[in-house]
DNA sequence: ATACGATACGGAGGCCACCTCCGCTTTGGC
DNA sequence: GCCAAAGCGGAGGTGGCCTCCGTATCGTAT
């Protein structure tokens, strides 16, 4: 139940632990500036590494999307427990989303390529699909059983709606929250 | 009221007008065959034609994307005006909607670079936009007059969710139509 | 301390896509 | 038929992706 750690691929040799170290917080700073699709050599030439070792250790760009956000993506995890014990159940989950969205938002369209690898299977995301997974179900499903969601929805749906509104990049955050706010609506229980 | 024609680019000139309509069916086909995002030199070598004349005339990708799916962003159009004659209010705006994400689904993930120019103002996308929206408003403003959608609504909310859906490429068409029911819920009154 | 196998480094270079530029060709009005 | 305007095309510059392999570094066993 409780969430397993990300795996980590830092290496342990001395240099090579280094030389990651380097390459992931370049890669951060890198991404955060410029977005997440910073050509890789940019990142290697600022880490002050060889375009080699970075692809040695990164085989895609992915690969270095998922060591750069791993901290993110546990927090992210990690507020769901939080919220499931403040809040009320609909608040708890529409809480959850939202700050799924503003991380998103804050970092490029993170939250948006996240929810693409869902569907894939990538050895990481497995891990991270659990996690978020085991998380999200949680709120999802007490929302469902205060009968405040309808039963018949799949988180894997709300997720992917979720991460489909920052898709294009450069959305207002107003825009972003009333978005949410539909689909929140949506979730809930038919009028009937 | 009325929508107005959509630009089209194509010359006058005997040799120019032809390798347009090379150019377009070439993309047109190889679009279809490799998705959005084959390479404009290979458009040109099955054009028979230089890249440099696919470049003078389309100065980029999403110009030739235009040029391409005029037609059928015009049926987009006129289609709305065909399920608002037919249709109840709300239907009407569903089925246009489906519409919509079944169209981005089956021609690449057009509607999603649509849906995010709809933001931008490049030059054909302004009447674009503006046919889009002026169909667009008219289902959603019925919609709302017949008390079937909450008021304060924006259209361009509703078509940046829809154009969401599909963003990440390999979408299965029966989780796109759940998420297009999520988000027709959504648009609805409040249950109060 | 040294030696040595395993591990890691780095950047040259191949590949390919994007896009520009300009000398040559075609067109169509006169 | 002439000729200026319009169009053509592909060579070549730029830059990103990724691989490969000779060289350097590390850590351990002696």
């Amino acid at each position: 139940m409780a969430p397993q750690p990300l795996p980590s691929t830092r290496p342990t040799r001395a240099d090579a632990a280094r030389n990651y170290d380097l390459l992931v917080t370049a890669a951060r700073e890198a991404f955060a500036e410029h977005g997440t699709d910073t050509s890789l050599e940019d990142i290697a030439r600022r880490a002050g590494v060889g375009i080699g070792t970075l692809y040695r250790r990164f085989p895609s760009r992915t690969a270095l999307l998922e060591a750069v956000y791993v901290d993110e993506i546990q927090s992210v995890c990690d507020r769901a427990y939080d919220f499931d014990r403040d809040l009320e159940p609909f608040e708890a989950l529409a809480a959850w989303l939202r700050s799924f969205l503003g991380y998103g938002l804050s970092k490029g369209s993170l939250a948006g390529e996240l929810t693409i690898a869902l569907g894939k299977d990538s050895p990481f995301f497995k891990v991270c699909k659990v996690n978020v997974q085991e998380a999200g179900q949680l709120l999802l499903d007490k929302a469902k059983a205060a009968g405040e969601v309808r039963s018949e929805l799949e988180l894997a749906d709300v997720m992917r709606l979720v991460g489909g509104i920052n898709m294009g990049r450069d959305i207002e955050p107003e825009q972003a929250q009333r978005l949410l706010d539909i689909v929140l609506c949506g979730l809930r229980p038919a009028a009937s």
